[in-house]
DNA sequence: CGGTAACGTGTTTACGTATTCACGACGAGC
DNA sequence: GCTCGTCGTGAATACGTAAACACGTTACCG
């Protein structure tokens, strides 16, 4: 045993000192109305007295609840920090702790998991898409263990489900920009391994078509600011240039606008570039992008309703949530 | 209990189907070599074919060890989901887990100290200056709890300290503006409550004097971009303009950027600007800005040898790191 | 005034695991 | 052939709490 200065006190030490039982001390903690009010008061002074803090690991072994929810979300991603601080911020509201399993690759998501099994969480949020469904079911299959996922469209049918709705927010988009007087467009982003931005990619596709435009894709084969920042080196100059770029997200978009930039192009003179999910960095003054800003407080309130109300036996429950379009600079034309 | 369809499967179940006693279960688990090889691959088996996941509340319970390191921080703020990112990333290399303390006031500190207590945690990190002193000698005095505070200067004498060179980082960045050729210059940051602030303050101070340079001072209000970007407005123009500004984070110095442009000045052309941290975002094309950029891979890796290695008797150390400069175009004169 | 319900508290057990102790078998050394 | 040490395993206990159950007291109602 390190550092054993202090001596670990509990609920029995705290019984001898107040000169009542183990029993009476746990109820005073857990469930301060069934002890009288005396008795409460003394108990009290004497945990404080000792330094007496409960248990929870004890608590939670016995009552088989931990009030510790997990989230299993890549290491790497702005928009995954404000679901984070928002999430956490909720639990804590409930008194109830955010437990934290990042992952670098898709390959370590097992190990995350593993990991997620042993502590016994109330609740899981599963992030990304880079999760794969034989990850989800399994994770489905725990007791006790409310698995929900987090913007994953790919989850659909396997489990309880919280998105905002990428097709509409797709479209929103594509139709400000067409508004904005566009003939042509190309959407940058993930298509090969994100379902949230195939889905995107379809409804601005779709909405597109609908006003005649076409809209080519190219893959900027990640999710970061660099990605987007060198696709923006891919994307056809002259006379095939696109009049609009559609991002994927507002951290591919970022990187667009900055990489489009160093090429000597003007955002939005030349070209206009759209994003999607409302980071505040597409707030800030240098970039002003106009994007789809994703509700993360009731995507939130969402999940962990599923989460934590007991009436959700209604089969699976899947939320759909609408965005709101937030219009930059990025798609305000000079010369529209 | 709710959606109990499956059942709950323990060690004893496991030694039922295995033939063998709850105590060599639990060996396969926590010390396979203590179990002969035929043994261990049946429980192995039986434990498979059950569905079996050793439960880390017990375990914890029993062996006074949750490997689970919390971390106090402020709920918002970029510098720290880039330390809590490498944190957890170390952590999970080593098996352990990050439990998550966010607070969004100073107010809430209090009750998020109390979770921790009752947790039982193995270390935690205590982060941001506004977590006050009395709160800091109380994480001090829990027994089985290494508690280490994290870039706080203030917490220098109370607790274990790993922190960045503050100061010797600020003369590096105030001698760089220097050579740039400068004559006047101001620092803008959030001193009246940052102790790192304060350090970063008075060592580019200091450095700058050293040149016969003065060096105002305009309190910030905050951490923020939007705090930058609000001073930016109040930084002297015309005559009085200052030749560089130096921010007390890169946060505010990026805000300082936008609000300077927004303002009509040029940066680098008419104001250098530097920052502090080394963000991601500071090394976006957009801006490119100058900063110290602080080894957080270094300085998480000498915080968990402090929470983990057992021979830290010898008083509370302080590990101090230097970060390195980090040299971008704000600070690159076109005319200089 | 008797019956009964509500209240306050103590006793006991269970949560699932790690670890200590004890025990038998087996091989080596003299 | 006996002792001693090692190895593999089982039995038993402890970790600190929550909750079920039991019991005595008090108050209320008809």
């Amino acid at each position: 045993m390190r550092g054993d200065s202090a001596v670990r006190v509990t609920s029995h030490d705290v019984a001898a000192e107040a000169g009542v039982s183990q029993a009476t001390v746990a109820r005073v903690f857990s469930a301060p109305d069934k002890v009288a009010i005396a008795t409460r008061q003394r108990v009290r002074e004497a945990a404080a007295r000792l330094g007496y803090v409960p248990n929870a690991i004890a608590r939670s072994l016995k009552s088989q609840r931990t009030d510790i929810v997990g989230a299993v979300v890549p290491a790497k991603s702005e928009y995954w920090q404000d679901v984070l601080t928002a999430l956490s911020r909720r639990l804590a509201e409930q008194g109830k702790q955010l437990l934290l399993f990042p992952f670098a690759d898709a390959d370590h998501v097992e190990e995350a998991l593993d990991s997620v099994e042993q502590y016994r969480l109330d609740g899981l949020v599963l992030a990304s898409s880079t999760i794969r469904p034989e990850h989800l079911v399994r994770m489905m299959r725990r007791p006790n263990l409310r698995a929900v996922a987090f913007n994953q469209p790919a989850a659909s049918g396997l489990l309880p489900l919280v998105m905002v709705d990428n097709d509409a927010g797709a479209r929103d988009l594509a139709e400000h920009v067409v508004a904005q007087g566009i003939g042509t467009a190309t959407f940058v982003g993930t298509v090969s391994s994100a379902s949230t931005d195939q889905i995107r990619y379809r409804g601005a596709a779709s909405a597109l078509a609908d006003h005649g435009i076409a809209c080519p894709y190219l893959e900027a084969g990640g999710f970061s600011y660099d990605a987007g920042y060198k696709a923006a080196a891919q994307i056809p100059d002259g006379a095939d240039r696109p009049d609009a770029v559609i991002g994927g997200s507002d951290e591919v978009a970022l990187g667009l606008i900055d990489g489009l930039r160093t090429g000597g192009l003007d955002v939005p003179g030349d070209v206009l570039v759209t994003g999607f999910d409302g980071l505040p960095q597409a707030s800030w003054a240098g970039y002003d992008l106009t994007t789809l800003v994703q509700p993360i407080e009731v995507l939130v309130d969402a999940t962990l309703a599923i989460i934590f109300d007991d009436a959700r036996d209604a089969a699976q429950p899947e939320r759909i949530v609408p965005g709101t379009l937030r219009e930059g600079k990025t798609t305000r034309r000079g010369h529209g």
